[in-house]
DNA sequence: GTAAACCTTCCAGTGCAAAGGAAGGTCAAG
DNA sequence: CTTGACCTTCCTTTGCACTGGAAGGTTTAC
């Protein structure tokens, strides 16, 4: 199979396809004698696998050392593991930021409903931060 | 005021005041004799609100057009208000996005857990998508 | 008087994960 | 025989928000 049809199989792009394999992801195919990339049906699931992992929000180069050790014969466990562990923390901590973000926004479109455009002197006061608007504000630039 | 103390109230480094000067986030500051940057004490001010707007999710084109807007004396009101809500449209998604995905994780880490290294042939048994490891064939590939 | 700390401009690089395009070679159908 | 789809390598660009470094000028402290 030439790397069009991969491509389709696997839901990528030819040019992920080489970017991949360029990164380490893929060992280098067999070529046809006019220098064609030329894949077995196998690495369909290999593009599947890396698909997912990323999903799983592992980066390019952690899903690289998984295959590696994959295909070094060696289970992988212990590693993949790991690797989940430190990523399930990461996407707790990323959601307690947007969380907070989400909070701020909320926030910010509540006060932009009472808003009376008057209010804004210095800088746009919806937006101003929480501790710089029970004082009278300081800033004053207008160009 | 010179950069390096502007930079220590507003809690950035000198290199990204320079880089939010060039980015039109700052106007041009007054020039000592000998030609270094010498600020009035409002921009801090300014600075605060650059990070605090950064914060609520805004990119720095973002928070430039809301400034041009505030610099140009007419309250920004209603294009902040549509910002803020596009944002937090685009926070929900994240947080349900990642939501997803830290319950793949958390299946991921459950099945990391009892997981026999023998179990896996070709790749990592760990990290298969589900409809690889059952026959049941719920075509449910999302972004 | 000198050394350190600070400032200037300009150019290049980082990280991630590709996408875009140029210049050319190959393959199958009509 | 020609068209056009597909393939090759190599190089550049994207987006975002900086960060690093070189080469040089200025201010401040001792």
């Amino acid at each position: 199979m030439r790397i069009g049809e991969l491509a389709a199989r696997g839901g990528v792009t030819a040019k992920t396809i080489r970017f991949w394999e360029s990164a380490g992801l893929l060992s280098d195919p067999a070529r046809t004698p006019s220098g064609y990339r030329d894949y077995d049906a196998p690495v369909v699931d290999r593009l599947r696998f890396i698909r997912h992992s990323q999903t799983a929000g592992l980066t390019l180069d952690e899903i690289r050392q998984v295959l590696a050790i994959t295909d070094s014969g060696e289970p992988p466990c212990g590693h993949v593991a790991e690797l989940i562990h430190q990523h399930l923390a990461d996407v707790n901590q990323r959601i307690r930021e947007l969380t907070e973000t989400r909070l701020l926004l909320g926030d910010l479109a509540e006060r932009a409903a009472n808003q009376d455009p008057d209010d804004c002197n210095g800088y746009c006061a919806i937006l101003q931060p929480p501790d710089s608007r029970k004082e009278s504000n300081s800033a004053g630039t207008h160009p």
